[in-house]
DNA sequence: ACGAGTCTTCAAGAAAATTTGAACAAATCG
DNA sequence: CGATTTGTTCAAATTTTCTTGAAGACTCGT
């Protein structure tokens, strides 16, 4: 198998003192890198989780910039945002100087806080500029009449629904943090076909 | 009709002829802009959406240009990306030459869309990544011995876990899908702490 | 307090993306 | 058929984001 061969090959390179297993590694950070890089982070915040995440033992900066090739400010940048966001934590070992990192394991734990913190965050801020709509048509209607005050009318209806619709994501996003259940009829309900 | 009350907003403020709702409707427009571009779309997809959800009648693209003030090639290529994920639909008035449009209003369809064609995609992506690195270590493993072996073994089980993660995002988004309701128990069941 | 080692910040450079105008293509009507 | 309007594609230019090396700040042991 192709696979094999490859990482045997490594090993008989004393060149690159590269272990075994890295291939591997990398190829797991890159995956989660994709998937954070997708989901609004810098790729290097799951690159780096990820590593932390296969070592057993806690990892210095040094040891991660050389294991992605990475500058030392880069990975100080990116492990910053990581610890900000309770993904990593750092740790000390007893007579050395140097900050070590491990990674938060529990997944699911991280997912809530990122949705309580963000996104939360961002529908709510979704959800007031669309009130903010609303207003400026209420003031909108006082001041038409006819087909224009029918327009302003057709607005209004299709604003509020905007706005039902960040509101459920609220809602949504308020169970997901709570550990509730999430029921998809929620949503869909809020909407009844023009 | 819309040309009509068009023109008799036009009357009312002579200074720029922009409808007295023209503010109420950018404001929910780039709101909605905003969400789009955080969730990994062009932000215009955004804005164009809302105009067009909020206008009674289609719209042309020299409209829609006019109102965000873009140029009509940004138009073209926003809107045609809208096309193709079902968002918009082309239109044509007897007697008319040009094309126009009109938004897809079940939003809760389109999310299902979005989730079934891209980030399912996107998950089984990962999956794979982690299967090949899963190979790799299996690969590694009979190479190695003593502390080398613990240390292989130890990924061995946390690229198993993301694994698993993955998979169980892979059927949550299944069900999300499906209409079916989703339960947090689900993804936090898949990690025991270590 | 000093100096070696470590971490963070910053500004310049590189890379990536968005935007736009113009050229091209397609469709419609006289 | 050709002229005109409309729509799309493309490549250059702009903007934005990312990356990096160096300078500054901090920590700890001597």
């Amino acid at each position: 198998m192709s696979v094999l061969s490859t990482a045997a090959a490594k090993q008989q390179e004393p060149s690159d003192s590269q272990p075994l297993w890295r291939e591997a590694e990398l190829r797991a950070a890159d995956a989660m890198g994709r998937l954070m890089d997708f989901w609004g982070f810098r790729r290097h915040m799951g690159r780096l989780w990820t590593i932390l995440y296969l070592s057993p033992e806690p990892m210095t900066t040094a040891e991660l910039s050389e294991t992605l090739r990475l500058s030392s400010s880069a990975v100080s940048l990116s492990l910053g945002e990581l610890v900000r966001w309770g993904a990593v934590r750092k740790t000390w070992r007893p007579g050395e100087r140097k900050d070590f990192y491990q990674a938060e394991s529990n997944v699911w734990k991280l997912l809530r806080r990122v949705y309580e913190r963000r996104e939360l965050n961002l529908v709510r801020e979704a959800s007031d500029a669309f009130r903010d709509a609303q207003r400026f048509l209420d003031d909108a209607r006082d001041q038409v009449t006819g087909l224009d005050r029918k327009r302003v009318d057709y607005m209004r209806k299709r604003v509020a629904r905007l706005s039902g619709l960040t509101r459920t994501g609220e809602r949504l996003i308020g169970l997901l943090i709570a550990g509730r259940a999430l029921n998809p009829a929620d949503l869909s309900s809020t909407e009844e076909e023009q």
